[in-house]
DNA sequence: CTGAAAGCGCTTACAG
DNA sequence: CTGAAAGCGCTTACAG
């Protein structure tokens, strides 16, 4: 019996006689034979493989949208080959080059700081699913997650509570991410008539710990604010942080919604108000619009509709 | 000029003249030419690729650890291969047919539920690097955290503090770092001559939402208690929203004690206290103990001890 | 239904 | 220093 045979019968390929599909499927349940990866990957010039670049593999934000990336892949026939770009363009390229060398069927990334031209260019090797960002290319497909609405929403329940005086803490500056929900932030502000105070937008990092700086240098600089809006839900862990060690109460005193709602946001105490856009669905959002790249199609994907889920970190103003 | 010597110039396996050397590499550069590394993994018979399995690609406690794995690895050449086994026997059994199918050099696995006796077998195959479990045969090695002494120091800074009525939020039954957790808890209940009550003693799940049942069904028993000492971290998270709930503030009327000191822990409001097992350290330490094997030597990795870190979730208990 | 052969893209003895 | 050849383990026309 020839090698060509046995692997009809492992990709049942074709029709094989009985006796011979029995004999030969026993003999791999005894040798423990599995088809190497490699050599099928190099016959048939693809490799099933899809490359994730994530910003760091273990980030609390993007580790559910790999988990549904990897779920939704899984079930189809491919794996995920992840990895960590370090919010580093060097370390970025690096993935690329290692997941270009690998033959990767396509590249999912989250985010990053690889600029559009660079992009745009590796979309000639392979086809690349991006989100975090528009862009507009032959062979890439980008999914945005609606962050000015969002922060917009956010912002628009501080104000219908009650607030006046609410304070932005933002990520880092050239962060498109961050640029869209200050301008949701301003947006609400000026639809509602407020004036935007730029003494009340301080700067963070998109972590906790520039959430407890951005609070503290907020607090000492004496601009009054009653609530306080965080780029994302590190940032507002911080904020609640900071705000505990300066004695005061969320809600009680300020008011702190987040963006992002991640797991931990609603075992938080209190509970945070936040903002949520499924990161799990953008993950298989993502994968199921590489596959139908894949297969030629335009991908007709789209992402659902943030929402603000209002828990126990959001009240109306204290009365003075 | 033929591939052997294109071959040999990449890879610098041989001096050639520095003339076809920078012609050679003119002209990579120009085609943007990559190195199939399957084809190269084919004639090699090695992938450069570790495989992971971990049971949840986005868990909170051991993202660090596949962060730790990544680094080491892929400063020295490798490049891990993640996978998600959801603590589901089958589901990891999925994953390794498939690492095994790449052709990985060697697979770390965190935990889950494969069985020592399956792991032996998988361990004739490829060399396996396991933790959070103690196994000794041939081709594997295993890294355990010190859960008991862990859960030794936690629970006697309670006694420290002056409590007597310290309860224990468990985890999954089955789970060995549970079990041991739960020794840990005992003998320093017995060290300070204080009676067992088993009636403190309520099931988690490892989860935040186990760590607010729990918390609710003691409260609800009536059994008292003036402390809390959780399996984990997420379960502590839980425990504390619990009490919130119930209008009880910790620390002031429970104090409360994590094991794990994710990194949100610092930021909770009140910070946690927390026994530290750096993780990180864990996956680094398995990455090593990796190249190690790979090498023909015996591991000779240990892992730091466990410190407890102290925070504000725990205070004396209120006087009566 | 099945086998021999060529080819996927690389590496490495083996000869020059 | 360099090329021709064989081989890594698979798949798939091409002939029977």
């Amino acid at each position: 019996m020839s090698i060509a045979t046995v692997s009809r019968i492992i990709n049942g390929t074709a029709k094989v006689s009985p006796e011979r599909k029995d004999a030969v499927e026993a003999a791999i349940a005894k040798l423990n034979f599995r088809p190497n990866a490699a050599a099928r990957g190099l016959a048939l010039g693809k490799s099933n493989t899809i490359g994730v670049i994530t910003q760091a593999i273990d980030s609390p934000f993007y580790g559910e949208g790999l988990r549904g990336i990897e779920d939704y892949l899984q079930q189809r026939g491919y794996t995920a080959l992840f990895m960590s770009g370090n919010w580093d363009e060097q370390d970025e390229e690096r993935c690329m080059a290692e997941l270009l060398s690998r033959r990767v069927d396509g590249i999912i990334i989250f985010s990053g700081r690889l600029q559009d031209r660079q992009l745009a260019s590796y979309a000639k090797q392979v086809p690349l699913v991006v989100s975090g960002r528009s862009l507009k290319a032959p062979n890439i497909f980008s999914l945005q997650v609606d962050d000015e609405r969002g922060a917009w929403l956010a912002t628009r329940h501080l104000i219908e509570l009650g607030h006046r005086r609410i304070a932005f803490i933002a990520g880092i500056l050239d962060h498109p991410d961050a640029s869209l929900r200050f301008k949701g932030y301003r947006r609400a502000l000026a639809d509602a008539g407020i004036a935007h105070d730029p003494k009340l937008v301080v700067p963070g990092d998109f972590h906790e710990e520039g959430g407890v700086e951005a609070t503290l240098r907020l607090l000492k600089s004496g601009n009054k604010f009653s609530a306080l809006f965080c780029v994302n839900d590190q940032t507002a862990y911080g904020a609640c942080l900071a705000l505990h060690r300066s004695g005061l109460n969320c809600p009680r005193d300020v008011s702190v919604v987040g963006f992002d709602d991640l797991h931990s946001s609603s075992y938080r105490v209190p509970p945070l108000t936040s903002v949520r856009q499924s990161i799990r669905v953008l993950g298989e959002s993502s994968g199921a619009a590489m596959l139908q790249m894949l297969q030629g199609e335009q991908p007709d994907i789209s992402l659902p509709q943030v929402e603000l889920i209002v828990r126990e970190s959001t009240a109306a103003p204290a009365k003075e």
